[in-house]
DNA sequence: ATTGTGCGGTAAACCGCTTAACTGAGGCGT
DNA sequence: ACGCCTCAGTTAAGCGGTTTACCGCACAAT
């Protein structure tokens, strides 16, 4: 291994000098910062992280902390952490995904060890134990995702009552007045302190009472199949629903697979629009889901940017809440769309029994 | 922080014995053992990863590095990371998800800075660069999936003759003769050279060959989307098909979608069967697909065995080749299946148009 | 008694880099 | 011409462990 020895003999400098010019933390001149970069480049030199964490007390490397177990790493994360990533490595910083429990002991292990010199956290709890143990070890984090009490926690997240207004305001103003949301499932207690379903619920609730819509809220995780479940008691226990917002994606899936089973053309007899979701996802619906796209590249990169804001020392970023922007799909339309009679839907198939 | 040093002056000893018992590298007297012991919990110390890693040269961090760019992190590897993950963690490794380009540079970068004792690598292509990389850097790695030429390379991956065996033999015996692969596409220059695919292509060359059936490949790329067009080519091109054998797992998602608003019935007029799928992407097709259930788990976990063994200097792990197990879903049936006349088809709807 | 010899334990040299304190050589004001 | 700064570089003390060489002691064998 060629170390910064080698190359501070061969550039006919001290190491110290080497170390400055690396980390650009003390002025070189010109001429022997040549030859040093010359002996650098001729011997192949690369500074070890190791040693330069052990003396600098920082390793450059932020854990993206994720309950792997909890909660399943599907399309949307893989936004989150690869968006996440890209920033993180602009700024000269390694972003791993580290999968920990959701309860904290694997995380205080990992925090322990000093691997690490910051942490974003995800899937944030409205009482997450994880934020204590990220105290107390005084370890800098940063969360995607947001606790009931974030006194001046550095955090990014999804503006849920935007998201659901504009989802619910772009149903009503195509004639919807009948709408159901198929929400988390609270009654999980893994989820019930969710932050995603807790406020997207709170946040309908809101929407629905203001807009002066039937309150009509339907628990679902997010599986397909709890999905197609959740379909069916909405068609029986509101019946006259034209419209329903689906909060998980997966869920989505679900939705619409139960419906067409059942006979119901979508959106001809009932639209679906599901809340925060990837096109990736969207696609794999029948009709392709009509959306409101999760914005995840955009909160990994700002949880990133909160993060190294604070270890850099530069002052901190403010919180920010991202909306999900409306997506155009083919699970939306007015209902009883005036085309129904017509019988002009290009995408041929269209059922009428039951 | 509390140091090794602080523990050894606590407990009345030299460091040297402290670290003695942590790495139980050289025996020490109950006695002594009991005073440490007592020393580190009333101190609460955590033995420091990185100056370990220094000194030691090992920093028990081991990378799966994952092209995150080129390769979309679905379902399916999300099972092989968690499970390559906890098989670390019960070894005293950390398994870190690092996203990596295809092309091998930052895989280098990864590698000079030598923050990871090996690499388990993802993705694998035939001829694949960052091989030539980790065998430059002398970094122990193992491969999830295969090269071409794999002189004595340590890896795992699956059994794709076995896997395509299997799977044609159940729609063989179900009566089929009239099958159709739809394929990965390999005219993509970034997956020609994509192992799973050339393998699984390859394989049911030879298997329709040994059948004695027909050679239908359509390729086709790992999108819904895609898997819509593809279905589509079938029927034209094919239309005496009476089953579909779909590589990739969104694929397949499109596949039943598109045949289904041509108005086919699955798989009453046409049986799919998905080859590579992981049960959460079948729950999501609407008949749900009945699938060679991808041995993300096993292979996970194999996989970062035999990187530890090497690491851990015990004798390698015999390279190993799993098949993906049939698992049943709603997908496959017998061709022109007796019951199509029952009309019991407990789902309902059955079109029989065009 | 003498000599090994195994064994629990210690001292100290690193591992490769950062960084505070220091040095020595101009340049500048007066 | 003198002191005083400034500035590029150097020296050396860590960072918190691991690990090699060594030490002294008790016990068995000679």
């Amino acid at each position: 291994m060629v170390t910064m020895k080698d190359v501070a003999q061969r550039a006919g400098v001290s190491i110290a000098t080497v170390s400055f010019l690396l980390n650009d933390t003390k002025p070189v001149t010109a001429a022997t910062r040549a030859r040093i970069e010359q002996a650098m480049l001729d011997l192949g030199y690369r500074r070890n992280m190791v040693a330069r964490a052990l003396a600098s007390r920082r390793t450059h490397i932020v854990a993206m902390a994720y309950p792997a177990l909890e909660h399943r790493f599907g399309m949307s994360t893989s936004e989150f952490f690869t968006s996440a990533a890209e920033a993180a490595r602009k700024q000269d910083y390694h972003l791993v995904l580290w999968p920990v429990g959701n309860d904290g002991v694997e995380l205080r292990e990992l925090l322990g060890q000093g691997l690490v010199d910051g942490v974003v956290l995800m899937e944030v709890q409205l009482d997450d134990p994880r934020i204590d143990v990220l105290r107390q070890s005084g370890t800098p984090f940063a969360l995607i995702g947001r606790t009931t009490e974030l006194d001046g926690l550095s955090h990014v997240d999804i503006d849920f009552d935007t998201t659901v207004e504009d989802a619910v305001r772009h149903l009503y103003e195509l004639g919807h007045r009948e709408l159901a949301l198929i929400s988390g499932d609270l009654d999980d207690p893994r989820f019930h302190d969710y932050g995603p379903w807790v406020r997207t619920e709170e946040a309908y609730r809101r929407v629905a009472a203001s807009y002066d819509l039937p309150l009509r809220i339907i628990p679902c995780s997010d599986t397909t199949q709890a999905g197609k479940d959740a379909a069916a008691r909405v068609l029986t226990e509101h019946s006259e629903t034209t419209a329903i917002l689906v909060l998980n994606e997966y869920a989505a899936l679900g939705v619409v697979a139960g419906l067409k089973h059942t006979g119901h053309d979508i959106p001809g007899d009932i639209s679906v629009l599901s809340l925060l979701t990837v096109p990736e996802t969207a696609a794999m619906a029948d009709p392709e889901l009509t959306m409101m796209r999760t914005p995840g590249p955009e909160l990994g990169q700002l949880g990133t940017q909160a993060l190294l804001r604070q270890l850099e020392g530069d002052d901190p970023l403010p919180p920010q809440l991202i909306p999900a922007k409306f997506s155009p799909g083919a699970t939306v339309a007015g209902p009883r769309a005036p085309r129904s009679k017509g019988g002009a839907g290009r995408r041929g198939a269209r059922k009428a029994r039951s």
